[in-house]
DNA sequence: TCGCATCCTG
DNA sequence: CAGGATGCGA
């Protein structure tokens, strides 16, 4: 039953969990033995002792795979895969039985009868969607199934069959019919191809007792799934109306669907049409769009290189220079070459695709000389994408789901390529005039079509301007060049917002759109160009590249513009994220699944919006903190007079968000936000991103060697920059005198001895390091005391430090925290908040893995040393982006490590079908406790939460 | 019973 | 992310 990993060193406890989970436990997880990881003694922090032949690392250190007792002879994966492919149903039955007992025994205890009913309607709601379509079924067929949503009130009985006669007819039952009559009318009639597809299919998994574990794994698979699969649109809704407020899913038909429901069928049937010719509409503009693409790039090119050498030009310049980008990056471990066949429009659109960003994009577009040209021509086309690309994955879906459609659309796309592109003056006056005809939003048509001539003829228009500028900007040469820049911007801005205002459908899914960035770093400055037309002047660029993490945005900036999620086209070196390239259908998907997209009651939270305020400002002008402070003439607005206004009890929110990129910078440097610091600093230890350079072996043997001396992986800016500044008075001696920015040790234990750090929770006054601080202050600015009050109020900017220290430590005791978190006021509560934090950390971490494990299990992949986390696969790319938005700091490659072990873990356990055992998870969970690391000891640093801005 | 941890839900 | 439910260990 359990792998011999437990039997190990974990007998004993494991023992008792298998016993105790005979109890009537209707939840697997239901919670965790206390402390118990980290607590066990026999748990030590290195893996190195762990000698057993099963044991995680015996297998990586000695590079064999190992299934646990199966050991090497075991059945090929493949057909293990497929056997515990579809085995699982079978798994889950034996496991069924069990648990269905519990479950009936607890029906006999009164008081847990109904929650555990309640819970299991629950899980068999969520996990089997394609239960309740069949159900619908049946109900169509005069049966009285009923299915209850989530939202109706518990049932009384546990029993399915029960629920028939229990539930009163709800919403859910006339929604069904009214789909029902409208299927029905779809259906006969065959408007489109799209409804059929909407059709409930037939599809029936004998509605098999619930068993909670089989509907969480089912959960976790439609996650999953969903991710893969989602050119083809999972089940439309049954009576899930949670499914609805999912995210704004690319899957519009669904939504339109449910959309339509309540209305009357006229219309619908009316809008339907009206859609699909907007729809073809659009994909002509596309078509233009491309075309007007290629042009551009191509006049760039040779633009360029007639200014530079007189090398050949390619026809399609931009076809070179992607492939020399593409080329290079990290090939593909292990491809599971997932090449959708594309249509023609998909093959253009591949074409036209800027390289997915990360350092080909570097190498690409920022190298040349001609940097401001060439990241305006970035950002153009990152905003000009965002319809193409939307409609282009769009396209693609359809295409696969129903085949007939995609002739139609070549068609369709043939015959509008034919379009000539008009031209017409003023963008303003076409505005206007389209505003003039949304009122009245009966002409649907007539408003695509002017949309349509709008778009291509502004668009044209600024690339005529666009070239324009460009080529006298040559001429003008540098001097010109910020003009030209801000021109750039200009009109960039204004075509993003016509754009934006013109579909603002495409808003929605476009997000997911943006261009991926296997380095986030720079991709994030990157897509911050796409998503924020409104840049800076060019001559200030040239401050701010010198603080990169002192990003001063245009007021009106707005955040909301994550890095490209989608994962990069190529350069995936984890295996399982190889696939979909050709799935623009966003890679977020499955993530949203996980993480509500829109709750609106956050407290602490939304690290988006970022809390220092003024603070920032005004309040750090004057304390010589700030790398900008330093700087004579950073920013173009003057630093605000020595005074201070008393520093905001509670940050106010101000965007945050990335660094604001420079589209105007020639200066390469500017796209490594850090460069500025990698030699500013003492230290000048650019650990930089080895990301996926770096081999995982050197991890482990790092982690062989029990003092291990961490590698400086920090690199915020902040720090460095706080580094440079130590320098200055007293700030010097806040960091550990010894260390320097050299954090590494920060053992628990031992960084007592900083002294500084004493904390003491109730003292109402100034702790010794906030008094070092204020000193500096107050010699600084007499009058002003910016003493990082102890606030017991956990602020956004705490959440962001909680994220950043997940990254060594997935389990760190409350007094860990409380250590890391020196300048809080703890307290019962926002102690726990903390620490649940970290829980929520967890949750989503182990989501992740479990998510993508299965996904390589269902891929395929045979070895779980076959997995590798790089720096560019998905993965990490999801978990950076949820724990380190903004990239405050470079990940440790101790994490990568830890995110490698885990989800090997989960692999291996699903791979051997331990999932099917109730709490299969735990034995990874305590494997992840031991990997937990020292948190710098920077983070200490009253000056680090700072520098979160 | 309490503290802690997970899971689920919103 | 926060609340609540639930389970487990002490």
């Amino acid at each position: 039953m359990m792998s011999s990993e437990e039997e190990t060193e974990f007998g004993l406890y494991t023992d008792k969990l298998l016993k105790k989970s005979k109890r009537t436990r209707q939840r697997v997880d239901a919670g965790e033995p206390r402390n118990s990881y980290s607590s066990i003694p026999n748990f030590s922090s290195r893996p190195a002792f762990l000698g057993g032949s099963n044991n995680i690392y015996g297998a990586i250190f000695t590079q064999q795979q190992q299934f646990g007792l199966f050991g090497p002879g075991f059945a090929p994966a493949k057909m293990l895969n497929e056997l515990l492919g579809r085995q699982k149903p079978e798994n889950a039955a034996e496991g069924e039985d069990v648990k269905f007992d519990n479950v009936i025994r607890c029906d006999n205890s009164p008081p847990s009868g109904e929650q555990l009913a309640h819970h299991m309607l629950r899980d068999i709601l969520q996990g089997r969607k394609h239960e309740l379509l069949a159900l619908e079924q049946d109900m169509r067929n005069g049966q009285d199934h009923i299915i209850n949503n989530n939202n109706n009130e518990p049932k009384t009985s546990p029993e399915r069959n029960d629920v028939d006669a229990a539930i009163p007819v709800k919403e859910c039952l006339t929604e069904a019919s009214d789909r029902e009559r409208q299927q029905a009318e779809l259906m006969e009639e065959a408007l489109n191809g799209m409804e059929t597809e909407s059709l409930p299919s037939p599809k029936v998994e004998p509605a098999s007792p619930a068993k909670p574990e089989d509907a969480k794994k089912a959960r976790v698979e439609n996650i999953v799934t969903g991710m893969r699969s989602s050119p083809a649109p999972p089940q439309v809704n049954g009576c899930k109306k949670r499914k609805l407020y999912q995210p704004q899913q690319h899957d519009s038909n669904a939504d339109r669907y449910v959309d339509d429901e309540e209305e009357e069928i006229e219309p619908i049937r009316q809008k339907r049409v009206e859609k699909n010719i907007l729809k073809s509409q659009l994909r002509s503009m596309q078509e233009q769009l491309a075309e007007m693409q290629q042009k551009y790039m191509a006049l760039c090119n040779r633009v360029e290189q007639g200014s530079e050498e007189s090398q050949e030009i390619e026809e399609i310049p931009s076809d070179s220079e992607q492939s020399k980008r593409s080329a290079p990056p990290s090939p593909v471990t292990r491809s599971t070459p997932t090449p959708v066949p594309q249509p023609t429009l998909a093959q253009e659109v591949s074409k036209m695709k800027i390289s997915p960003p990360g350092p080909p994009f570097h190498n690409g577009f920022l190298h040349n000389p001609h940097q401001h040209m060439s990241n305006a021509a970035a950002m153009y086309l990152g905003v000009s994408h965002k319809l193409f690309m939307e409609q282009e994955a769009r396209l693609a879906k359809e295409a696969a789901a129903a085949n007939a459609a995609s002739n139609e659309s070549h068609h369709i796309q043939s015959s509008q390529q034919q379009h000539s592109t008009p031209k017409s003056d003023h963008i303003q006056e076409r505005l206007n005039i389209i505003r003039n005809l949304n009122p009245n939003g009966t002409d649907l048509e007539g408003l695509a079509d002017a949309l349509k001539s709008e778009i291509t003829s502004s668009l044209s228009n600024l690339i005529d301007s666009i070239l324009h500028r460009f080529v006298h900007q040559k001429r003008c040469k540098q001097q010109d060049a910020a003009t030209a820049a801000e021109q750039l911007n200009k009109d960039l801005l204004m075509a993003s917002q016509l754009l934006d205002r013109k579909s603002p459908r495409t808003k929605v899914a476009e997000r997911p759109q943006a261009p991926p960035p296997p380095h986030n770093h720079q991709n994030q400055m990157v897509n911050g160009n796409a998503g924020c037309p409104s840049m800076m002047p060019v001559h200030n660029m040239n401050n701010m590249q010198k603080h990169s993490d002192l990003h001063i945005r245009p007021p009106m900036f707005q955040p909301p513009k994550p890095p490209g999620i989608n994962a990069p086209l190529y350069g995936m070196t984890h295996p399982f994220c190889v696939n979909k390239p050709q799935e623009p259908p966003e890679q977020n998907e499955a993530l949203s699944l996980v993480v509500a997209p829109k709750k609106k009651r956050h407290k602490v939270t939304d690290t988006r919006i970022t809390p220092r305020t003024v603070s920032r400002i005004l309040g750090q002008d004057g304390m010589g903190m700030s790398p900008a402070a330093m700087e004579p003439n950073s920013c173009s607005s003057p630093r605000p007079p020595p005074y201070h206004q008393p520093p905001p009890m509670l940050p106010v929110s101000l965007p945050t968000s990335v660094a604001i990129p420079n589209p105007g910078l020639h200066e390469s440097q500017v796209f490594s936000p850090y460069s500025p610091f990698f030699h500013g600093p003492s230290h000048g230890h650019h650990m930089a991103m080895q990301a996926s350079s770096s081999p995982p072996r050197m991890h482990k043997i790092e982690r062989e060697s029990p003092p291990i001396h961490h590698p400086p992986t920090l690199l915020h800016p902040a720090l460095l920059a706080a580094a440079q500044h130590g320098a200055s008075p007293d700030y010097g001696h806040m960091r550990a005198p010894s260390n320097g920015m050299n954090m590494d040790n920060g053992d628990r234990n031992s960084d007592c001895n900083s002294g500084d750090i004493s904390y003491d929770g109730m003292q109402p006054t100034i702790s010794f390091l906030c008094k070092d601080f204020s000193k500096n202050l107050s010699a600084h600015h007499p009058g002003i005391s910016l003493t990082p009050e102890h606030s017991s109020t956990l602020t956004p900017m705490h959440l962001r430090k909680a994220k950043l220290m997940f990254f060594w430590v997935r389990y760190p005791s409350s007094a860990v925290l409380k250590m890391y978190f020196p300048d809080i006021k703890f307290n019962k509560n926002n102690t726990a908040q903390l620490v649940k934090w970290f829980s929520n950390f967890r949750e989503f971490y182990y989501i992740q893995m479990e998510k993508y494990a299965r996904q390589a299990v269902s891929e395929g992949v045979k070895n779980a040393d076959d997995l590798h986390v790089g720096g560019d696969s998905e993965l990490y790319r999801v978990l950076n982006l949820h724990y380190n938005r903004n990239n405050h700091i470079e990940v440790p490659s101790n994490f990568r490590f830890v995110v490698e072990q885990t989800l090997r873990e989960f692999f291996k356990a699903i791979q051997e079908g331990r999932d099917a055992e109730q709490s299969w998870k735990k034995s990874i969970y305590k494997i992840i406790s031991r990997l937990d690391d020292p948190v710098p000891e920077y983070f200490k640093s009253p000056n680090f939460l700072e520098q979160l801005e």
